[in-house]
DNA sequence: AATGAATGAGAGTTCATTCAT
DNA sequence: GATGAATGAACTCTCATTCAT
């Protein structure tokens, strides 16, 4: 506090970067072995670390699972947000832009399957993080599709009906990856980090349903 | 098994009514704590039985949590057919049966809370089982849409893609149900055993996507 | 619960002997090395034990803290008792009585010195017992000084004065405990079971004390 | 200590002052939460310095334990002294002069109830200091009493005796002190400053305890 | 002289599982 | 078949102490 302010920067430095092999170690753990293997001795193991340098970061193992899902989940959103804006025009509006973004989520997570790990469990093992991540999801989601909305591109749903079909359609993106990406034996041991990808037949099966329905009309 | 046959019947008899009171035990247990939480101490407990007793139906704790979804599974499969036949000739065909069948689902499990935690915390903790028990959801909702299909009432999709249908279709379905039923604070304690319902224009706005879709037809 | 009656007792015997087990290893190890130093490690390691067993008898280190004194209480109280009634007449009434409970107690400590640990320490480890000990030892004590009183040997303190003056003769004890028999080395390791005895002419002071008094009376 | 001398007495003024600090932060954690509470992060943190500085002053937590009572211990001694000289002429002497003696005592613990749990705690933590103090107090205690005796004021106790006689009237301070005034209920975190004082009624007991002793002359 | 991040041994506690009764 | 005491590995978390800054 009073004396010599000549190396500050390199103790905040270093804590930031303790805070990160932290971080990293934990992500790693939870990928392969889920939450309720992530034991305190695995991530300071990982990370190369002592048992009591946790604690100086994060109040509890708890504190560390609250903080997890949102350490990586701005990735995956920025990942998907760079995948539009990379390809441009082509994907500027209607069906295909929609397209795009469902399978620029099947891409990201069958690149990056722990991800989807630290993502489904958090709702058993981290409800509060997981809770804020999907709102986050949902709130962005909603504004592009209001965009679209004020576009004309849509059948005409209410702002109230738009959130609730955001929903729906996350529901959708959930469960194709499980199923596709992570292929059902999420028996544990299996620390593939690339998974396989979505199949082309299964996004143009989504672009069919969100562009029309799954029933005709009827009478 | 060994010894005098003198009361086999009744030994039967006995075994699985023990059978059901670990199991029944169990279920409440789960529901209300969570696997992680559900020990065999408190399994017991709740079944009125010794701790020793578990291991002469269960080889391990990993055996009762992948015999738990199936055996509570039934009912919600059951409970959403006869929904269905009751309603009768209102719900035969198109649209009104998918929202029917969907109106089904979420009163399930607004009346069965618990129940929804023992399914979605099985991807985590007995995933095996929730495999199996997505796929007997898709085998049979999809002989069902097979058979809508058949009547012409569906916008041709072919079976493959019918089958992709269904899952997004039980995607749809979970994150409702996790969002309104549930309400987002799963935070442990809150044991209710009912749960809101889900909004009557939810179920609406489920209706509307299957039938028209998201998009405007594109020019 | 239902099948064969034979053996219970078996159990029931069993399940004694090994709460005797641990509150022995505890108080030999408190005895030892003080209540702060008596991990559950050490006291199970010395009864021959697995650490789960220990948290079959006692909720917590807490609880076995709590239930040593009135374990080893009893048997001082007792102690003392008997050499009283042993040397029958000959301490009968009056100042001789007072000194041979003095000297039994001091005897007591002297051929149990890990007891006074378990007693002296319980003032700040295990103060609700602590609390209850002292408080059996007044009562005790009060009842035999009010009989002294009834049979007019006493300089006429009434009840009230009466169970302050037991405090304080406790208060004396204690302290002469204290210098003489653990010498005041109470450094720790000092694993001596048997302590020195109390000088005959400390006991003789004592005698003189409470039979005159400490002042002369002030003409 | 060893380079520049520029400016020696600010030097080691500062390091009074942060040695005054950590004592006192130390006995502040200390009366409120026990030496085992009183860890050496809860005492920098009082005191406002960071972990590290502490070891500048102690070799280690013992150390400073060690040091705590002499440090308060000084305070008390001074309080009686100080409470008996200004009564003056009305204690000077006999019983009057006790009973004020072992007044002040209750008056300084009642006022100072973290005092008393430095104090009674240090048998155990501080073995050693607590040894110490209490060989303090009997020297002063005892030159006094000598004095008394040399006035005639005594019932003839020997020298030797005198040391005794000390002690135990040292006990039954402790006694009274820790029913009256700690109220028995040490249960932690009550962290009164002020504590009940000690009744009328038990300071005049004393008085006649020591004035006539308990029992009646016999015979 | 002061700092505070890193350390790691050791604590109390839990709980799935075993097996003699 | 039912029992429940015994087991011990594994866990989370604490904290006195060190040392590079």
């Amino acid at each position: 506090e009073t004396a010599s302010g000549q190396r500050r920067p390199g103790r905040e430095e270093q804590a930031r970067r303790t805070y990160r092999r932290l971080m990293d170690a934990a992500s790693k753990v939870v990928a392969e072995e889920g939450y309720a293997g992530a034991s305190i001795a695995k991530i300071v193991a990982e990370a190369g670390l002592a048992t009591g340098t946790f604690y100086n970061y994060f109040s509890d193992r708890q504190a560390l699972f609250d903080a997890l899902l949102p350490y990586s989940g701005h990735e995956m959103v920025d990942y998907i947000s760079r995948a539009l804006r990379d390809q441009g025009e082509a994907v500027a509006t209607g069906p295909e832009r929609e397209v795009a973004r469902f399978r620029a989520f099947c891409d990201y997570l069958a690149g990056n399957q722990g991800f989807y790990r630290i993502l489904y469990e958090a709702e058993v093992f981290a409800p509060r993080a997981h809770a804020e991540h999907i709102r986050t999801l949902i709130d962005g989601y909603g504004r592009s599709l209001g965009r679209a909305s004020e576009r004309g591109e849509l059948k005409g749903y209410s702002p109230q009906e738009l959130e609730t079909v955001v929903l729906m359609l996350l529901g959708v993106r959930s469960f194709v990856a499980m199923r596709y990406i992570l292929g059902g034996d999420k028996s544990g041991r299996g620390r593939r980090k690339r998974g396989k990808a979505v199949p082309e037949a299964v996004v143009a099966t989504y672009g069919r349903l969100i562009s029309g329905g799954l029933l005709r009309k009827s009478g």
